[in-house]
RNA sequence: GUCCCAGUAGCUCAGCUGGAUAGAGCAACAGCCUUCUAAGCUGUGGGUCACAGGUUCGAAUCCUGUCUGGGACGCCA
């Protein structure tokens, strides 16, 4: 019952067996060659008078096989082995799909798996160990993180743990931006904000930085410098700011995102490039290959070869280095440090810049699909019903940090993972604040609360959980509806880390949360006269519970015992 | 002008590689606590899936075009 070191997943494997007895009837029925039989697909059926699975092999077999679908359904079911499948019956429905229905007892075998997994439930291994790198966040060191890096934030570290849970080999890593012109602007910003802090008429320079972070930093150093610095020459001063501006930044990002527990393997410098002399061995890479050119005084890669609108400047007229220049070496090295899948996440406002870094990739020899870029969409704010307006120029944006304190982490990190990436993001202050019941964090948190409350009490009445029930006591409408639920789990996370969509990890779970509630409502859990099933449905409760918290866990919530 | 994302219930959004009567939360309305946490549950109403063509047994989903909203189109980063 074992792969890749954790426990086998059941419902593949029902599924699995389905399948292959589909197949075998199909074949038996001398419906289709073996060669010519398309990819069976199942389907769980939203209404439950459809059954537990249902095929449209019948449908897709039409065409070859020549028949009505439904003539087609009736020599499968003639030809197929039920006793081989757990199957108590099958019929014909609709246009021609063929209904499956269970033995339940594939359900139930679900709880001792579930409980002796714990903390591994769900886990797979579908990624095979791939290697795989998600670059996300890199904000600039110029500021305080604000909404839309708290989103990115969110999503990427959550789609890191869904795809480490789901057999993937995962880094997760953060590009300082600390070699171009925003650093000198940064050492300007902080020197006008010293100056400013000692009293001194001191104009912001022309692109500055006006965060509230920036001023604190000025007023900082005074306390801790006095005037010392105003009196140096100029050069040596800028340094000065330069380096301190730079840490202080640092620093201030780590602990916030360390905060948000959003955990980094790596921080990347971009001057390690210039450093370690990165830059050039890449751009020579890309000459021999052809794809460099020389025009009116800079020099150009030739994107438009790999599709991009039009060719991008490397070198400009004055010497340097555009940003897309480091960053290319950049991807080289990731490329040289063998990740076999680049995942970037990327604000809304940088899509128009995946076509050259992709052309990048291509020009270094790799497939186009090395990398992926996922785009997160806008955040926007919503307080009293009206929209917040931000302004990065004056500073006046509502940062990470900020709303952290005011809503919790919580409800950030499930907010943020609750829609699809590609779609813009309303994020209601009040709503994330609320401790009500239209609040979707505490919805999820509240069932897993509400299960620990529950054990609590089994224990103190004598009871224990345990893998040793009697499955046929789970047969209420509610326990069938949970356990199909749990068996979905694995699923889910595959589903999620193979298509780069967490928030279904997020859906899942407030389904999940929804089932117990009902179940909740609808059954009594201790009942001390009936001791077996209070047994079989304590550990029904406790998969339920192992399954919430592995879930939370992936989105970075916590699961409280207690509210 | 070109490119990307979105357009699904009054609002915010799901809808997997095309499948049966399009789902959830909120809001509205009607019920449920002497019983394991009512931060919960049950029920009702609410839809020309932006529009128009096409592909096929079958389209919210795929293709083409149009419209609307947001974003991007630097020798900025």
């Amino acid at each position: 019952m074992e792969r890749g070191g954790f426990p086998m997943n059941i419902m593949q494997q029902t599924q699995g067996k389905l399948k292959e007895e589909i197949a075998q009837a199909v074949i038996k029925a001398g419906l289709a060659e073996e060669s010519e039989l398309p990819d069976i697909v199942l389907e769980q059926p939203k209404d439950k008078s459809h059954g537990d699975y249902a095929t449209n092999i019948a449908m897709q077999l039409a065409r070859i096989a020549k028949k009505a679908p439904k003539q087609i359904a009736e020599d499968i079911i003639g030809h197929f082995d039920q006793t081989k499948a757990s199957i108590k019956q099958m019929e014909i429905a609709g246009p021609g799909f063929i209904n499956f229905f269970m033995d339940n007892q594939y359900l139930t075998n679900l709880i001792p798996t579930i409980l002796q997994a714990g903390k591994d439930y769900g886990s797979t291994n579908a990624g095979n160990g791939e290697k795989i790198q998600i670059e996300f966040v890199s904000a600039n060191p110029t500021g305080d993180l604000h909404l839309g890096h708290a989103r990115g934030a969110a999503v990427g570290d959550s789609l890191g743990n869904i795809l480490e849970k789901a057999g993937y080999d995962v880094s997760r890593e953060y590009y300082i931006n600390d070699a171009g012109n925003q650093i000198a602007n940064l050492a300007l910003s902080v020197e006008a904000r010293y100056m400013q802090a000692l009293g001194k008429d001191w104009d912001m320079p022309e692109d500055g930085y006006h965060g509230k972070d920036i001023v604190e930093l000025g007023e900082k150093l005074v306390q801790e410098y006095k005037s010392e610095w105003a009196d140096k020459p100029e050069q040596e001063r800028i340094a000065f700011f330069r380096e301190y501006g730079l840490k202080y930044e640092l620093e201030k990002l780590e602990n916030d995102l360390s905060q948000f527990r959003v955990p980094f393997d790596n921080w990347f410098s971009e001057t390690s490039l210039y450093e370690e002399e990165k830059i050039q061995p890449a751009l020579d890479t890309l000459k021999e290959k052809g794809y460099i050119f020389e025009e009116e005084g800079a020099t150009w890669f030739r994107t438009t070869e790999f599709g991009d609108d039009k060719d991008r400047v490397l070198i400009k007229q004055d010497g340097s280095y555009t940003y897309l220049t480091p960053d290319i070496a950049y991807h080289k090295n990731k490329l040289d440090r063998g990740f076999d899948t680049l995942i970037n996440i990327w604000g809304a406002d940088h899509h128009g810049y995946i076509p050259r870094m992709k052309a990048a990739i291509q020009a270094l020899g790799y497939d186009k699909d090395t990398l992926e870029v996922e785009i997160i969409q806008m955040v926007n704010l919503f307080q009293n019903g009206e929209r917040v307006k931000m302004s990065k120029r004056t500073g006046k944006a509502v940062t990470l940090k900020e709303l952290m304190e005011e809503v919790g982490i919580d409800a950030m990190r499930y907010f943020f993972v609750m829609r699809s990436s590609d779609s813009h993001l309303d994020f209601d202050m009040d709503l994330a604040r609320s401790q009500s019941n239209e609040n979707p964090v505490y919805y999820v948190q509240y069932a897993h609360a509400r299960i620990c409350t529950m054990l609590k009490q089994a224990e103190e009445k004598g009871f224990s959980v345990s893998a040793e029930i009697d499955g046929s006591l789970l047969t209420a409408e509610k326990e069938e509806e949970l356990l199909k639920r749990l068996g979905e789990f694995s699923q889910v996370i595959e589903d999620a880390a193979s298509k780069r969509t967490p928030h279904r990890v997020t859906q899942y779970i407030f389904d999940l949360a929804a089932a117990l509630h009902s179940f909740y409502n609808a059954e009594k859990v201790l009942d001390e006269e009936n001791p077996e099933r209070t047994k079989a449905r304590l550990a029904l409760m406790e998969s339920v519970r192992i399954t919430i918290s592995n879930g939370l866990s992936l989105l970075g919530v916590s699961a409280p015992e207690r509210m």
